[in-house]
DNA sequence: CGGCAATGTGTTTTT
DNA sequence: CACATTGCCG
């Protein structure tokens, strides 16, 4: 096993494999490097099965980075190793002990949309206003609670006022229906198996005895239920490494506790702690206004980051009238870098929220620059898809109300709130599911083509099961008898999901269909399935984390963007804002842009806010302005051939996007279906980016 | 029951 | 601005 080329720190991490380890790993330290050497060199040089390591990352994308390279290092027995998320590790315990958590076989995960329609209906239930109680903040109180491992029979203890005595109602409630919908959410994933361990010793052991090495990746990102979790598993053994950085711990809206970092050492007796402070990844000035930045938090052990690095060019700053000049900026700069050669792969834009994305798209639309939208909620949140997923469910898991009533009437089908009102009361009445509590009617007619779907499913591929179900329940027909664009772009969206299933099929062989619906529920990032291309990036600065880039671009450094308005008032809040900036400033490698707009639109009001009170923290020694006094707005330039007369239906090709469709035109603006993920794109007329065919 | 117009409400961040 | 929800009419 070859160790040279790691510095003597980082071979200790590597090779300290038993008890307890502690590895402090600084932004671009080598981190990844040293983990899956790690892993390799227990399983080549120390003989351990791989079957015995268990290491958990945070996202779908590091686990699958992960793997590919050990495999590279060890060859396909890294296979047998568990790499995987927080929540597929859970989901991967509960599979394999369903019985013993009194729920059936087929049952499902809510995603957060399906959890709030359950929290909705509970208050509508309760003849509660939702205006008076918003929906979307009960939840979030119900998901703190079961993050902290607080049942609703433990929270009704600490109820001190009226609001939280509904939250304890709502909550107990909500529980009730998952079970009764054979059904889990994100966060019974997570506290599923140590509910399961707690009631189960010998389960616990036979974990603890297979999984004797474990290692977690992020965990300063970790939250009470995931610290547990770990602990449980490590219990016995104890050879527990963990590797995380306080100074990147940005989750804490999600019950994230970096203190579980900082306790580490008191968690674990004799465990040792090894500190990886040398950068590898970026230059002395952009590591230097990192740490610049990030030394005006109080809350950290004072750690610093150095590089042997050269200087490298001064960060670059500029100030610029509106969203739309700053994309302009942006895909000016991104032009020349591209003709000095620089590749798009080498290139990211990162922002504080994904509404930003929207500017930068266009514009590289515009300009023909390829480009990606990392982790944007884009295909499986648009309506056509959701219902058909949800046909999905309900096929999978006949008890799963929540999906019935999102399509019961999907297409129209004149069942309205009478009927699901009549459906409800007798479901109730038998103790029953929505679905078996349905015995006459039109709805009848809905649950025959449900069942004869089921009979069919034995024999169906997941493609021809959704090709089953757009045309036996005349989704499809009911768009096309549309005739409208909007609907047109519908169809083509649900034919793109054949897509997607099809590529399944051809990289899993034959798949199941609850494997299939739990793989789209935990991997809601679709690039995942497509093949690597030469693109630039676009993603916020939470989903570029890990990740690293030669050129990056941070947009929107507004006070009331980034940091964002609502962590403005606190101190807690405004520190991990920081670290968020601490974060995407050690994304880059060679240079860093850093932009930010005078005014901005937002829901459709001119917003005017001050610069970010980050820049001012880097300070001059590191950043270079390139703010001038008579500054004006280069946006107005355009290349059009206004020669050119379209027609909806018209083919035309865009050189990144493809064949496409046009769908729509709305004066010099054409709306142009592309295949999937594209989507649908608004293009100006006879721009140079597309060819009529 | 469906369709349309009026009204209102919201964006941090993600598994 | 974009969308989801509500209210009213046929």
């Amino acid at each position: 096993m070859n160790l040279e080329g790691l510095n003597e720190v980082q071979k200790k991490a590597v090779t300290k494999t038993e008890g307890p380890l502690l590895v402090l790993a600084g932004a671009g330290s080598g981190k990844t490097r040293v983990l899956t050497t790690r892993i390799a060199y227990m399983i080549k040089e120390l003989g351990i099965d791989p079957y015995n390591i268990l290491a958990i990352t945070f996202t779908n994308k590091a686990a699958k980075e992960m793997k590919e390279r050990i495999i590279n290092l060890i060859g396909p027995s890294a296979y047998e190793m568990q790499i995987s998320t927080f929540h597929s590790f859970g989901l991967s315990i509960i599979k394999e002990n369903y019985e013993k958590l009194e729920y059936k076989k087929n049952f499902t995960i809510f995603d957060s949309d399906d959890s709030l329609s359950v929290v909705k209906k509970i208050i509508k239930e309760m003849n509660l206003d939702p205006k008076q109680y918003n929906p979307r903040g009960i939840k979030s109180k119900i998901s703190s609670a079961k993050n902290e491992l607080i049942t609703p029979e433990e929270y009704e203890k600490f109820v001190t006022n009226e609001y939280e005595e509904l939250v304890y109602k709502v909550y107990k409630s909500y529980q009730k229906k998952l079970k009764v919908n054979n059904s889990f959410d994100f966060d019974d994933l997570l506290i599923m198996p140590i509910k399961l361990f707690n009631e189960n010793k010998e389960v616990l052991k036979n974990y603890q005895e297979r999984f004797n090495y474990v290692l977690i990746d992020e965990y300063q990102d970790t939250n009470e239920a995931q610290y547990i979790l770990t602990k449980m598993i490590s219990a016995k053994y104890k050879n527990i490494c963990v590797v995380g950085d306080e100074n990147q711990s940005i989750y804490s809206f999600r019950g994230s506790n970096y203190r579980n970092i900082l306790n580490f050492e008191k968690d674990y007796a004799n465990s040792e702690v090894i500190m990886l402070e040398e950068n590898y990844r970026s230059t002395k000035n952009i590591l230097e206004a990192a740490n610049a930045v990030i030394k005006n938090n109080k809350q950290r052990k004072d750690k610093k980051l150095w590089t042997r690095q050269d200087e490298g060019v001064k960060i670059k700053y500029k100030r610029l009238v509106d969203e739309k000049d700053e994309a302009f900026f942006v895909k000016a700069k991104i032009k020349s870098l591209l003709e000095d050669g620089v590749t798009r792969n080498n290139i990211a834009i990162l922002y504080r929220t994904n509404a930003q994305s929207r500017n930068i798209e266009e514009v590289l639309l515009a300009e023909n620059i390829p480009y990606k939208v990392v982790g944007g909620f884009y295909f499986y949140q648009r309506k056509e898809i959701k219902d058909l997923i949800a046909y999905l469910k309900l096929i999978h898991n006949s008890n799963d109300d929540i999906s019935l009533q999102r399509i019961i009437n999907v297409p129209k089908r004149k069942i309205g709130l009478k009927t699901i009102q009549k459906i409800q009361s007798r479901a109730n009445d038998l103790n029953s599911s929505l679905f078996d509590s349905i015995e006459s009617g039109k709805e009848l007619e809905f649950k025959k083509i449900i069942n004869d779907i089921i009979a069919k499913k034995p024999k169906l591929s997941i493609t021809e099961l959704v090709e089953e179900v757009l045309d036996k329940s005349g989704m499809r027909q009911e768009l096309k008898n549309e005739k409208t664009l909007d609907a047109e772009i519908r169809i083509e969206n649900l034919e793109e999901f054949k897509s997607i299933t099809k590529s399944f099929e051809e990289r899993y062989g034959t798949i199941m269909l609850d494997e299939f619906l739990e793989e789209i529920s935990l991997v809601a990032d679709i690039e995942e399935y497509k093949d690597k291309r030469d693109v630039v990036t676009l993603m916020t600065v939470h989903s570029a984390k890990g990740l690293e880039f030669d050129y990056v671009f941070v947009i929107g450094l507004e006070e009331t963007i980034f940091p964002h308005k609502n962590s403005l008032m606190d101190n807690e809040q405004l520190e991990e804002e920081r670290r968020l900036c601490y974060v995407a400033i050690t994304r880059a490698k060679k240079e860093l842009f850093l932009l930010n707009a005078k005014r901005r639109r937002i829901f459709g009001m001119d917003t005017y806010s001050p610069q970010s009170r980050f820049i001012e923290e880097i300070g001059d020694e590191f950043l270079e302005s390139l703010n001038s006094e008579n500054d004006v707005s280069i946006s107005n330039a355009r290349n059009i051939d206004s020669s050119i007369e379209y027609k909806i239906g018209d083919n035309v090709t865009h050189i990144t996007f493809g064949e496409g469709i046009v769908v729509a035109i709305n004066k010099s603006i054409l709306s142009i279906a592309f295949p999937h993920p594209y989507g649908v794109k608004s293009i100006m007329k006879g721009h140079k980016s597309i060819r009529k065919e």
